[in-house]
DNA sequence: TGTGTGACGATCG
DNA sequence: GCGATCGCCACAC
C-alpha cells in the first residue's frame, strides 16, 4: 500500500489548530526524512483538501510557496493567521512558537 | 512502458 | 560557508 502518501495525510492531519509544519517534518513522520518533495507532491496532489490542512505545511524555513493552489500565498497566510499561527515580519511563519514537529500530541 | 517534472530537504564536495 | 547533486513520491506526456 502507499504508506508513505497515506502517513503523510495522518501526519498532516494530526496538525493541531494554530500550528504549522514543515515537509521535512512530515516526510520525517512518513518514514522518509528526505522524502520532502515527495510529500510536496502528494500534498499537491491532495485529494481531501477540507480533511487535509495542506495549508499548514510550509518551507522549513517557515516561507509559504509562491505557487500555491488556494488562490495564492496570501490566502494561505490569511488561512494561518486566522487559525492564531504567528507571522514573522519577514513574511514567514514562526516556526519558533508555532512550529510543529508531529512529537506533542 | 519509460522519462521528466514538481509545494523540498539533506548531504556531499 | 556556498554550490551542486541525490533521494523520495506520484502523475503527465
Amino acid at each position: 500500500m502507499h504508506d508513505f502518501s497515506q502517513n503523510v495525510y495522518r501526519a498532516v492531519q494530526k496538525i493541531p489548530r494554530g500550528k504549522v509544519s514543515n515537509y521535512g517534518c512530515i516526510a520525517f513522520l512518513a518514514g522518509k526524512p528526505r522524502a520532502a518533495r515527495g510529500v510536496g507532491f502528494v500534498l499537491h496532489r491532495n485529494p481531501d483538501p477540507e480533511r487535509i490542512p495542506c495549508h499548514r505545511v510550509v518551507f522549513k524555513d517557515g516561507s509559504l510557496c509562491k505557487g500555491y493552489v488556494f488562490g495564492g500565498p496570501d490566502v494561505q497566510r490569511q488561512k494561518l493567521l486566522e487559525e492564531g499561527v504567528a507571522f514573522l515580519p519577514d513574511g514567514r511563519v514562526d516556526m519558533e512558537t508555532c512550529g510543529w514537529y508531529g512529537k506533542e500530541e
